[in-house]
RNA sequence: GGCCAGGUAGCUCAGAUGGUAGUAGCGUUCGCCUGAAAAGUGAAAGGUCGCCGGUUCGAUCCCGGCCCUGGCCA
């Protein structure tokens, strides 16, 4: 029976931010209360198995000993998705509880975490209709999907631009499943219960500075030969995996479309842009109680969590 | 010291035979987001066009001087 006493905690925060340190010491820091704690990831790209130095995938030393689940759990090939990721991860969280250990979510993948945490309902998918839309698409192209769409439903095409032809496929395929789609994201509410949600904040200029030294890192230390290998072993035609930061261009210049240096400094601003983008969703959520990088922030958590564990 | 090339958006640059300039890239700011989310997508702000003077109805563009940067030659 769940220990319903039992928080779930939630570490967020951009990219380069400290998530993955702020974790583990936090797991430390309770296990000294005797508060066991594991780490489930939160993050759309550790999950694949071989993508290790370009997502700075924890290593197992830094992982320091704690079970981290949801990694390395899909070959490049597959594609993860949001609703896939949100029921493991949700049982993931359930069983930690059931066993007495506080789940700690931790990872940087915004609309994981919301899917997760809220109440965030997924209709279902279709291959054949969706492969039948991609092909409708190829054809006529983003803005007359979009105009059919908007004859069907005019709500649903309303909260579309026209040139998102991704949106406006799912939207079509959602309507031809379930006779309707709403284009606007759920309230924050959470689903689950006991759930302490933290951010993690560092300046902007040291996240900047940290991507940078940390991209260079990642091609010191073989990122060209990762995505090599991982290209023969199908990175080119796995959907989601073959986008991710680093290993795109690094792919780009592998087919020679661009130089070395290039690639990598298109990953380090794609990578900014990025951390931007997940302040910028993290910040919308009004819940989420902001902590200055570094060590003090896992003091500040284990103090929140044992409150709550060994009550007052 | 002489010659040459430059000084235009925060940065790198484009451009206009004189009518106050660019859908530029990067950066900045702000949005949207329901099975690809490290993805996809929209918008905005920002420039006394090096400084001073001249010609002109009008100059960032032409002329003169000056300052600064880079290169070449002494």
């Amino acid at each position: 029976m769940p220990d319903v006493n039992l928080p779930v905690v939630a570490l967020n925060g951009p990219t380069a931010s400290g998530k993955t340190a702020v974790a583990v010491k936090l797991t430390h820091l309770l296990a000294a209360s005797g508060i066991p704690a594991e780490v489930v990831n939160a993050d759309s790209m550790l999950v694949y198995r071989g993508m290790d130095i370009g997502t700075a995938k924890p290593t197992p030393a830094e992982r320091g000993g704690v079970p981290h689940h949801l990694i390395d759990i899909m070959d490049v090939t597959q594609s993860a998705s949001v609703a896939d990721f949100q029921a493991l991860a949700r049982a993931a969280i359930a069983d930690c509880r059931a066993r007495g250990v506080v789940p700690l979510l931790a990872g940087g993948s915004a609309l994981y975490v919301h899917a997760i945490l809220d109440d965030f309902a997924f209709p279902g998918t279709d291959a054949a209709v969706r492969a039948r839309l991609e092909d409708e698409l190829a054809g006529v192209g983003a803005e007359a999907l979009h105009a059919r769409l908007a004859a069907i439903s005019p709500e649903a095409a309303a909260g579309i631009l026209p040139g998102n032809a991704r949106r406006t496929v799912r939207a079509l395929e959602v309507i031809e499943l379930t006779g309707s789609f709403t284009s606007t994201l759920p309230t924050w509410d959470y689903a689950l219960d006991g759930v302490l949600q933290f951010g993690l904040e560092v300046p902007r200029d040291v996240l900047d500075e940290r991507i940078g030294t940390r991209v260079h890192r990642m091609w010191a230390d073989g990122l060209v030969a990762e995505v090599r290998d991982l290209a023969g072993r199908g990175l080119r035609e796995g959907r989601t995996a073959s986008r991710a930061l680093g290993y795109r261009q690094v792919l780009a210049f592998l087919d020679g479309q661009t130089s070395e240096d290039a690639a990598r400094e298109a990953t380090i601003t794609g990578t900014r842009r990025f951390a931007r983008k997940q302040l910028g969703w993290f910040r919308r959520d009004p819940r989420i109680t902001w902590l200055p990088g570094g060590a003090d922030a896992a003091g500040a958590m284990a103090s929140a969590v044992r409150g709550i564990v060994l009550g007052g």
